[in-house]
DNA sequence: ACCTGAACACCGTTCAAGT
DNA sequence: ACCTGAACACCGTTCAAGT
């Protein structure tokens, strides 16, 4: 039966996870799929074009917070950041892949658009939103990336546990410290 | 004459500074030097080693400023980063090269120590520190990157000054959000 | 419509051998 | 000490030609 454009995708994805991205080429894709290189661009415009839909699928699983009362956005962007964390944090090299998508088509990501909608409902002007996203993005994952940097150096699992939890720790500090900058800068957050 | 480190090292900044990291090659490099490209290798360890060296050079025009009272320590944060952006937002890809030092070797870009001593002296405990200079060059280094993407698919140069100002309002107001933010979750700043 | 075969124009790194 | 020549094992993308 003939390749699909979903198949590509998930294989994609796999090798993406098993692998990282320095293996995520064109032609171990192919090899995977048993086709040749060529085959693939029927399906696929660019390896690009190709990364934007790994993303999306990345984000795929991340479900839909409840629109929450203006009193309550922080919560619901808080408990946003820590889901889009968990599906992104086993997988290697996630963020990169993440932040090429974002710049290729910022609408193609829709979790990062309730983002901005939760942004807004907190009673931030819009354009200011944007700056605030692009802030809380920029630590989701930059701190992605330094917790999978810690892991790879680390090499011996020893006090594995260990940075984890710290990894954690710094992303819960950077949100709450992001959030309650925001609401200073914005007055009409608090309760 | 002999191939120096050095001359390495310029030559990489100055085709940086013009083509950008896609054509930083060491091929690339070897042309522009009338060398082979063997020859790069006895002067360097490997790609990402002189990449570091880029890094620092990109940082070395960048003064310390004076150690301030701690009261002051925002301000005198507050202005180094405003430095590092100007010595980065002019190269394309710096962003990128900077991460890539930072996590290679932590210890080679010398403003980013003096930024967590700053961060000490306002009265951040070591380890919370550490986490806040995170917060902070992840917006740096991202708003650097949106700034110069958004620049590239600007194409014509309409309304060219209207972007600029942009991305240095959007960098200002990340630094003053976290900048608060920080001062509320540890209570010593306040003048 | 979907894929093969083969090419084009590149990469980073290594290393015997030369000077 | 410093460099050349040549190889090894890769890349992304294109495209005539096949089925």
């Amino acid at each position: 039966m003939a390749l699909t454009r979903e198949q590509l995708i998930d294989t994609a994805v796999d090798v993406l996870s098993r692998f990282g991205l320095a293996d995520l080429s064109m032609r171990r894709l192919a090899r995977e799929l048993d086709v040749q290189v060529g085959a693939l661009y029927w399906h696929v415009k660019s390896k690009q074009e190709l990364l934007v839909d790994v993303a999306a699928k990345l984000l795929g699983s991340v479900p839909r917070p409840a629109t929450p009362v203006p009193a309550m956005a922080p919560l619901a962007i808080a408990s946003l950041l820590q889901q889009l964390r968990t599906a992104l944090i086993t997988v290697p090299d996630s963020a990169e892949v993440i932040q090429l998508a974002q710049s290729m088509r910022p609408d193609a990501l829709a979790p990062l658009g309730w983002l901005l909608e939760f942004l807004q409902l907190a009673g931030i002007p819009r354009e200011q939103a944007l700056f605030a996203r692009h802030l809380l993005l920029n630590h989701l994952l930059g701190s992605i990336a330094a917790h999978q940097e810690s892991q790879a150096l680390a090499g011996t699992p020893e006090a594995e546990g260990n940075t984890a939890e710290l990894g954690l720790e710094a992303f819960e500090y950077g949100v709450r410290v992001i959030l309650q900058g925001l609401s200073l800068e914005h007055a009409a957050v608090g309760a």
